[in-house]
DNA sequence: CGTATTTGACCGGCGC
DNA sequence: GCGCCGGTCAAATACG
């Protein structure tokens, strides 16, 4: 458990569903997250960077499913981290400076975002040591229930996790909008957290992509989205909000070619609807948005409350919503 | 009435 | 071997 393989990497990239600022975590291994999200138990990817020469930009690429022009989301990256500069200085394409400008507006804010990290990983320091291993069951059962039955044919693969990508979000929604359709197949109570975790599939049939939804229990305010697999499908056209249309690249509507780590990555997704986002909103001020809306407190308690409530399906304009919170561009003056 | 969600039971791995 | 625990199943229920 302590000697846990480093193959674990985070950054902190300007993305924002529905308020502030969202930190994405990697994890290679695809290890399982036990109980409360642990994010001290990943490495940065700037140490990553430094002391592993195992990472670079190819790896990242597959990894993430990152196409080769997407190198412009590391750039805009690059404009709100300094680990993310790092990420481009090492991975050799620091060719992000201009399209930094979109984001270099949240430069500012880069200290709120470490904020909002720091958040999620600090505390856990009080435990010391996390595990990092259980690696549970796990089952790709494209259909196949009988669970007594297939415990036979389980030998074979074993459990053979996809990777993981983990979104740390501010928000107050807890179950965000990806565009992607999910079933709610489980929920249980969280370990060392008053808040229950939320177990979703994605309702595409033969798609094994699964998500998980759980609130950090040191602050409420963030929502720990954790995706596992990648689609092999296009986004459904349930959106009748067109939302996706104009958020989503083509080459992810397109049909993916499941091997691919093409493009069906949420992160992806969360960089358009981010990207969006700003365009659509000041476009600049967006840094100093948050800046001042660190700590809209008094709202946790409220969405708290209504856990269960959340809706599954898509509603019609259930990116919007995320991409303009009413309540964030209120207090904008 | 069909579909999505809820929720307790169950499974399988792991530590003691 | 037993109990804990994360994860999943599936019958019951809610919802449109």
């Amino acid at each position: 458990m302590s000697d846990e393989p480093r193959d674990h990497f985070y950054y902190n990239p300007p993305l924002n569903i529905d308020g502030t600022e969202t930190s994405m975590y990697y994890n290679q291994r695809a290890s399982p997250v036990s109980s409360a999200f642990d994010p001290s138990s990943y490495m940065s990817l700037t140490d990553c960077l430094h002391t592993t020469s195992s990472m670079d930009y190819t790896s990242l690429e597959k990894a993430f499913g990152l196409s080769p022009s997407s190198s412009e989301v590391f750039s805009s990256i690059e404009g709100n981290q300094k680990q993310a500069k790092t990420i481009g200085r090492d991975l050799g394409r620091t060719n992000s400076t201009e399209n930094m400008t979109t984001t270099t507006t949240t430069t500012p804010n880069s200290s709120i975002s470490s904020s909002s990290t720091e958040a999620g990983v600090e505390e856990d320091s009080d435990k010391s040591k996390k595990k990092e291993e259980q690696p549970k069951k796990e089952s790709e059962d494209g259909g196949e229930s009988s669970k007594k039955v297939n415990k036979t044919k389980k030998k074979a693969e074993k459990k053979q996790r996809e990777p993981r990508f983990a979104f740390m979000t501010k928000s107050e929604v807890d179950h965000l909008e990806d565009g992607y359709r999910w079933r709610k197949y489980g929920q249980k109570a969280v370990k060392n957290s008053p808040y229950p975790r939320s177990y979703y599939r994605c309702t595409t049939q033969k798609c094994a992509v699964k998500k998980r939804v759980e609130r950090s229990f040191q602050d409420p305010t963030i929502v720990i989205t954790t995706y596992e697999g990648q689609h092999n499908h296009p986004l459904p056209t349930t959106l009748r909000g067109h939302a996706g249309a104009g958020f989503f690249p083509p080459s992810m509507l397109a049909p993916t070619p499941m091997v691919g780590a093409a493009s069906s990555f949420p992160h992806e997704l969360l960089m358009q609807i981010n990207q969006g986002r700003m365009n659509f909103s000041q476009g600049g001020a967006v840094g100093s948005m948050y800046a001042q809306n660190v700590s809209p407190f008094h709202h946790q308690h409220h969405h708290l409350q209504q856990y269960h409530h959340q809706d599954h399906q898509v509603p019609d304009y259930g990116l919007l919503q995320d991409i303009v919170p009413p309540m964030f561009l209120k207090h904008e003056p």
